[in-house]
DNA sequence: GATGAATGAGTTTTCATTCAT
DNA sequence: TATGAATGAAAACTCATTCAT
């Protein structure tokens, strides 16, 4: 019905003076995102704040919304990683004291991104951003239905995945919501807390301790 | 930053014609919403496609940023209306019972609204649409904060907007992501189950039942 | 493999400011294709030359392509109504004034377009405007076909389509790059004379008389 | 009007290498050139397409025009050189025979270059492509001027050139248009014959046998 | 009230061409 | 000679909004 403007860059940039541009075209467009918002970004602007020709641009991004949507990827590789690596790193430790690692490391990441998380949030929607969300989340998913998966019979839930999907997404949302809405609480032990205390009561109802 | 535009519709209609126009308007708004996104939809599309000229829609409000503004309003109006209807029914029924109506609830609140929720969500943050669904989800975590202030004080939790900004937020994405990346999962009781185990398990830890 | 750009135009013009307006843009579009070629041809040129904002033009003309093609078409369609006219008219004469005649129609015709035909030519290749070229041979050469077609068996070449093509192409090129090449011919009657020349000695082959 | 653009190659290959190359570009050019059009060919297609950068396109030609000027001069060269023989190689036999000869060498020299000839012939326009073409052609028209002026009295038409372009362009212009709109007729005798007519009877109005 | 033609500032986008490596 | 990154003037094109009818 309405066709979809192209998403993915268009050449991979070979030289290093290349990929210099590359990386000083997408940090200018995260900058001036979280400064006007996407509908106020122009590829003139970001080209301009990046100290590279318009001609430029248009060689490695077709349009506005590749350029945003290269950062929001970036971005939530970033995030994932981090993630997975700390759900490996608090394997073997008790329930309690992993479940406490882990909401700690998701402030963590959106704290140490609290520019970029609290203004380009609530922007996601309107450039095709949501597929990295989308893809981040569901990878964290994945990762832990596998381990629910392995859990023995009386203590694995009737459906793995759900059980990772509302793990995943309501941490994940309480903690990318209050980056937008209330930017203190990522710094309040309490707010922190009790975000280990829905997860761990939900355990508790699991029958896992 | 610069002059806010005008979000308030320009004049209410009083005849029924004027109501169909506008009625009109809203719901081919709603469909161009879903099918382009904010940032591809345009007045005179909009205009077009519900059949009026785009005189007209500028008669009845002031720019486009107004009409989605009026089209998130009535959404999460009707949604925060029901919602609270449903709080005060459940009234003096056991916690748990509690729990699942309202669980319940919100199920059927996004799943008859699935064509708007499911597509339209993530458009809101583009166009300052976040203000009705965060006006939205303030109602209901005031008023449920509200009911935990009076609370004895054994049971009340240290920081009671949080509770209540943590049981409305979860519960609130758990389904509407569901809207949009697993909408089977709204009939699923199974679904519905764990969110309310979720629910459930937290107000064990806070010493409720 | 390549994308067609439209060559529709946009929509139809309802009242008459609007048309109004078409028409001059198609007249600015006609001047500035003569005196610079299409390759130099833009559209602000147009719309500023036509006395229109280039937000106008838009609204009828989706790209340069199609101005210049609703140029051509307008143009052979002319062309093609007065031959067809002029081939009735001659109708019930003797077969050499006939020849004469319409040979002196297709001079005229070009002539009197003269600035089109001589400069707008040669540009016909650059956005489609062989197809009105072809569309409008093509309903002369039907028109001669059917004449054919009807003769008695002895008279009948062997095949009529080929008979129609080969004076109707013969001719319209041997005028429209006289035009182009050597427009001072266009005044010599013994061109004229020559043109008829040859159609005669090829009727004569065709025991035509 | 304005400067004039270089049209002459930069510089002549003397490497094998190079040789390729400039054939290379040459191809790729040709191919665009049908598939796109003038106006939608871009060096950087070609060079790609060619196999080549960028950069070693520029080494050997100055500007986008230059690329297509060599390619029709090429053609137009190979086309009037085969045709010139054919013209010698008939000399002293019966007109019938010469013309017969002609034509079908006309025929088989288009139906040779076909892709060339039917989707390239009508872009000529164009570029300053028609430089080429009407060089061909001119020099065709001289060759026959010059044979018509060496007859005697009795047989020489008023104006020796109007016949050899009369002769020229028809012959020309019915074999390339077929390619492009009538391209099975290259192959039908009758369609060859029937051109044979035409100018048999041009030469039987002449008084030649 | 309704209409839809007109506007034009502002953006996006292209592409021939250069030039440092 | 070859490469391909960079350039930026110059187009193309959009769309919110106004206003005469």
């Amino acid at each position: 019905m309405s066709e979809q403007p192209a998403l993915k860059p268009r050449k991979t940039p070979r030289h290093a003076r290349s990929r210099a541009t590359v990386e000083a075209i997408l940090e200018a467009a995260a900058h001036l995102l979280q400064a006007k918002g996407y509908a106020r970004l122009t590829t003139n602007h970001v080209a301009e704040a990046a100290g590279v020709s318009i001609g430029s641009l248009y060689q490695y991004f077709p349009n506005k919304e590749s350029i945003c949507h290269a950062l929001a990827e970036q971005h939530f590789e970033e995030f994932t990683r981090r993630y997975l690596e700390s759900l490996d790193s608090v394997a073997g430790q008790p329930l309690e004291a992993q479940v406490r690692a882990l909401v700690r490391v998701g402030v963590e990441i959106v704290r140490d991104n609290a520019a970029f998380s609290g203004n380009l949030y609530p922007e996601l929607g309107s450039f095709g951003g949501l597929d990295p969300v989308r893809a981040s989340r569901q990878k964290i998913i994945e990762v832990l239905k596998g381990a629910i998966e392995a859990l023995p019979d009386s203590l694995r839930p009737a459906d793995p995945e759900i059980t990772a999907y509302i793990v995943t997404v309501s941490c994940g949302q309480l903690i990318g919501e209050a980056a937008i809405h209330r930017p203190a609480w990522l710094n309040d032990p309490e707010f922190e807390n009790q975000i280990c205390q829905l997860v761990l009561g939900y355990y508790n109802r699991l029958g896992w301790t």
